[in-house]
DNA sequence: CCCTGATTCGC
DNA sequence: GCGAATCAGG
């Protein structure tokens, strides 16, 4: 069915009589409730009071201001744009934050005594999470720390005489004793079998025979409770 | 789940 | 231009 300039005017009338749009799209008939609604917006009429839209405005008379670059919705990864619309939340607007939230100049008095005057300050939000500073409210330069001589540091008693990472080469046993981010963490540090990262003990370990399944033990509890979950 | 309108995008 | 698919609130 297509849109003869008669079954237009009748969608019109009834849009205008604020018709529900599957009602229209019954009344004319051949046509979905999609295609009177798409027929409606590229004619220009003017928009339905929509259940989306209106939550829309309510929020938007509540808090005229933007909201802070965080606390916006994320962009969902289905739309096509998603770099588009982080970036145009992200940049800064020098025409309404500035204005709306002016920070006090430097040379500016401090507010009369007695009353204590809170401005609020809408920042955006930098891609890594920092708070971007606005136009006139740049800190004074932290001066620069006197000369000194570097030294190296010292390793902690713990580790003085293991193996750390730095130590690792591919003649040294790389056998991890203890767990990453422990203090006392370190490698084995014997001289490695040749051609294998471990020593000869720890290859023991590491490698071993493949056994026919009707031979194999069901592996013995975790000491640990089974592998972490992140 | 149903309804609604808005929007997108392949045709 | 068309409209199905999809979204999102009621």
């Amino acid at each position: 069915m297509s849109w003869t300039d008669e079954r237009i005017d009748r969608l019109k009338a009834m849009w205008a009589e604020g018709k529900t749009a599957s009602a229209i799209a019954e009344e004319l008939g051949g046509v979905s409730r999609n295609a009177v609604i798409g027929k409606a917006h590229r004619l220009g009429l003017d928009s339905r009071p929509s259940p989306v839209k209106a939550g829309e405005e309510k929020a938007a008379a509540a808090a005229p201001a933007p909201a802070p670059a965080d606390e916006r919705p994320v962009a969902k990864v289905k739309d096509k744009a998603p770099i588009a619309a982080i970036l145009e939340t992200a940049a800064p607007m020098p025409d309404e934050a500035p204005a709306r939230a002016p920070a006090p100049a430097p040379a500016a008095p401090a507010a009369p005594a007695g009353k204590t005057e809170t401005t609020l300050v809408y920042r955006s939000i930098g891609p890594g999470g920092f708070i971007r500073q606005g136009p006139g409210e740049q800190q004074a330069p932290i001066p620069p720390a006197p000369p000194r001589r570097l030294v190296p540091a010292k390793p902690s008693p713990e580790i003085a005489d293991k193996t750390s990472l730095l130590d690792l080469n591919d003649r040294i046993c790389k056998w991890p004793l203890g767990h990453p981010g422990e203090p006392d963490f370190h490698f084995c540090g014997q001289p490695a079998n040749p051609g294998y990262p471990y020593c000869v003990q720890h290859c023991g370990v590491a490698y071993q025979a493949q056994l026919p399944r009707r031979d194999r033990r069901p592996p013995p509890p975790l000491p640990y409770g089974g592998p972490r979950v992140r």
